[in-house]
DNA sequence: GTCATTACTTACAAATTTGTTTGTACCATA
DNA sequence: TATGGTACAAACAAATTTGTAAGTAATGAC
């Protein structure tokens, strides 16, 4: 994405990383905001400013670059109205919606565990 | 982990994300390694060596921060055998088996969408 | 007595990710 | 003429993650 990476170790890792479909499929949506970007554009369509509502506390910026990634990635569709105060609408490809039903899983695991901590400890 | 972190933005974003049941879950599996640690151990008990030698390039600190990291979690069960040359085996508790399923969809997807990628670009 | 083995630890450094601040273009409205 | 709303971009800075290199403890083999 920024200045290309040498054969570090870093790099050797990366690429291993990515050659594995597990890994290759959990680096598309890794990092802080991504999988809950899908998750809100899994409900419906929204526009810029109606995600960044969504996230109280994320940068204007943050939340551009994970959308520019997703849409390299072909996990969302950006469209541009040509309209007065602008508009842009973001949206899940067909792709990305396959994530849905990881993410309820995911997301039921979490619940319960979060409970389970409660009582647990 | 470190030190404390006071109460900046980044730090009301990881409370917003870890609220979340979705990302809470996703958070303890992110990162470079987890998921694959979790995955290998997934067929079987390994050693620490076994381990690192699944992961060419990985560093032996990177193994045990993410294994440390999974045990904290309750994710993977750590156990010392008090031999000559230390003797330590690492597996899956339950709720980590839990995730395995998951792990299946994700590679699934990973796997279906780099056969798209080679296809289609 | 020296070396090898295993599973680490420690101090350090590089790379990446995330956040802050300021600014832009467009037109409408006051 | 000044201000406001939308969806960003750019330069900079802080925080976290990942990697490097060297060292440790115990013990048995040579």
């Amino acid at each position: 994405m920024t200045a290309r990476k040498e054969n570090s170790t870093y790099t050797l890792n990366e690429k291993f990383i990515t050659d594995c479909d597990l890994t290759y499929a959990a680096n598309k949506i890794g990092g802080r905001w991504k999988i809950v970007i899908l998750d809100k554009l899994g409900d419906r369509k929204l526009r810029f400013s109606e995600l960044k509502k969504e996230f109280p506390y994320i940068s204007e910026r943050m939340l551009t670059l994970q959308l520019r990634a997703l849409e390299q990635d072909e996990l969302v569709k950006r469209t541009v109205y040509a309209e007065v105060p602008p508009r842009v609408e973001y949206e899940l490809t067909p792709i990305a919606l396959e994530f849905l039903p990881i993410f309820c899983q995911l997301s039921a695991w979490g619940k319960k565990n979060k409970a389970l901590k409660k009582s647990g400890s």
